[in-house]
RNA sequence: GGAGAGAUGGCUGAGAGGCCGAAAGCGCCGGAUUGCUAAUCCGGUAAGGGUCGAAAGACUCUUCACGGGUUCGAAUCCCGUUCUCUCCGCCA
């Protein structure tokens, strides 16, 4: 969410990057209700100033002069209920329009609407070559037994997998490395609950409830099952105030992610691209309100992030997502896509990690401040967050571009230490 | 799941219908003083909305977990919710 006085005061620069951003919004309707709101507070504040003083001079008033002013307070009542009863609506109105808005973009951005507008930043490692034809991530599971798709299919439907004797110790190993990683990078390591409430959501920039929405919720309750870490990693400071001396706050989390893939269907459904449940460990910061701090914060996680995959030896390429790709919370987005073999005809690109700078966009909702020592006020602090590690993402990059000839697939020497073995063979 | 206790400013913690945006302490800021990795003294110090103002700021409203209610008037009384703690039960 933006600020309300920012959207008034620059309408032409929000009304060019909602445009930019491919998002369809009536500002006119944003002023005319910030215009409503404010006359209603005004109104509202004349009314309780008077409601104070009639009441305050009850206890020194006349047994004569009582009455009246008691009869006075009445009335007043009533009123101040009215103008705080439409305030209320207009308030929700308001808060309607606003939370449609995106945050505002990275002068750097590629302006575009969708995601072949984004920029590849730069290619890195070196794609395998094969003197036979490369499997997919499916077939080399199925003739490794590593992933039981039939059975999660079966308990739990489409979309779901069992991950069977070595992708077990895969998926550990990566969490580890990831962990191992982040601690020494100086990141407060967390497991995190897989559940959270609407308003954490809601604060993240998720949309629990309705039609559309990516997120399995609990029915009866305020809870919904998390898409992300990233939910959980920022909703942890909701409604504090942190003192300026003790930012940056670098954390990272182990969490399960679950989303309902609403529409879709149809697309890279194979395997294990596209599923409604997967390990991950988020990278999370909170850092103070200056682009300068945050820009840097964006670019040690996207280093992290390739440091991450440079050390499994996989190939990726970045990129620098365009406005319209972006989703409405990010101010600037990179994503790594990893080189998987398997993919499309002769190998494709695809998504393993991602990390935003999300500016006090999500902050502004959560009431996360931050506080100098010696200065009024307190100002929103920036968040950002990022993927260390997908599993099933980098399990499919990670299987499909160290297989060998005879089936068998290699394991990338920083896992060794985890999975005990250096080569996954047929049969074994 | 059952019983009880609680939730107050950056933190600790008083307050028990109007004199309370709220004592005191800590912390922080400014000053004085002595000098020596510090002590003492004095003063200041919540956040948010709104109006006016170029700004500094002035004025005003809101906020004592959250949501309702009673009342002319609520941190204070009543109801509901959430959360925390203690005890009991159950349990990996």
């Amino acid at each position: 969410m933006l600020d309300l006085q920012y959207l008034c005061d620059n309408l032409e620069a929000v009304r060019e990057n909602c445009e930019n951003r491919g998002v369809k919004i009536n500002l006119d309707d944003l002023v005319a209700l910030r215009d409503q709101r404010r006359e209603l507070i005004m109104k509202g504040d004349q009314l309780r100033s008077e409601q104070k003083e009639t009441s305050g001079k009850i206890p020194k008033a006349s047994a004569e002069d009582k009455p009246a002013l008691i009869a006075r307070g009445k009335e007043l009542r009533a009123e101040v209920a009215e103008i705080e009863q439409q305030q209320k609506e207009v308030d929700l109105k308001l808060r309607e329009v606003q939370n449609q808005i995106p945050n505002m973009t990275h002068p750097d951005s590629p302006v575009g609407r969708s995601e072949e507008d984004s920029v590849t930043v730069r290619e890195v490692g070196e794609k395998p070559s094969f003197d036979f034809k490369p499997k997919d991530h499916v077939d080399i599971a199925e003739s490794l037994d590593l992933i039981d798709l039939e059975a999660g299919s079966k308990v739990a439907g489409h979309g779901f997998y069992f991950l069977k004797n070595e992708a077990v110790l895969l998926e550990l190993a990566l969490v580890q490395f990831a962990i191992e990683k982040l601690r020494a990078e100086g990141f407060t390591v967390m497991t995190t609950p897989d559940l959270a409430r609407d308003d954490i959501l809601e604060g993240i920039g998720f949309n629990p409830r309705g039609e559309e929405s990516q997120i399995y919720s609990v029915e009866n309750t305020d809870l919904n099952l998390v898409g992300t870490a990233e939910i959980t990693l920022g909703g942890m400071k909701k409604d504090e105030v942190i003192d300026l001396e003790n930012l940056p706050i670098k954390v990272a989390g182990i969490s399960h992610c679950f989303r309902t893939e609403a529409g879709a269907h149809g697309r890279a459904t194979r395997g294990i691209y596209r599923v409604h449940q997967f390990t991950k460990v988020e990278i999370f910061g909170f850092t103070a309100p200056d682009l300068e701090l945050s820009n840097e914060f964006h670019q040690m996680i996207l280093r992290i992030e390739e440091e991450f995959f440079q050390a499994l030896n996989i190939p990726y390429r970045v990129l620098d997502i365009a406005t319209g790709d972006m989703g409405g919370p990010a101010y600037r987005k990179y994503d790594l896509e990893a080189w998987m073999p398997g993919r499309g005809e002769n190998g494709e690109y695809g998504e393993v990690t991602s990390c935003s700078n999300c500016t006090d966009y999500q902050s502004r909702r959560l009431n996360i401040r931050c506080k100098q020592p010696g200065t009024k006020g307190t100002q929103f602090v920036h968040t950002l967050n990022g993927t260390a590690v997908a599993v099933t993402r980098a399990l499919i990059a990670l299987l499909e571009n160290n297989q060998q000839a005879d089936g068998s697939v290699k394991i990338p020497e920083v896992l060794q230490k985890w999975v005990g073995i250096d080569l996954i063979k047929p049969g074994s």
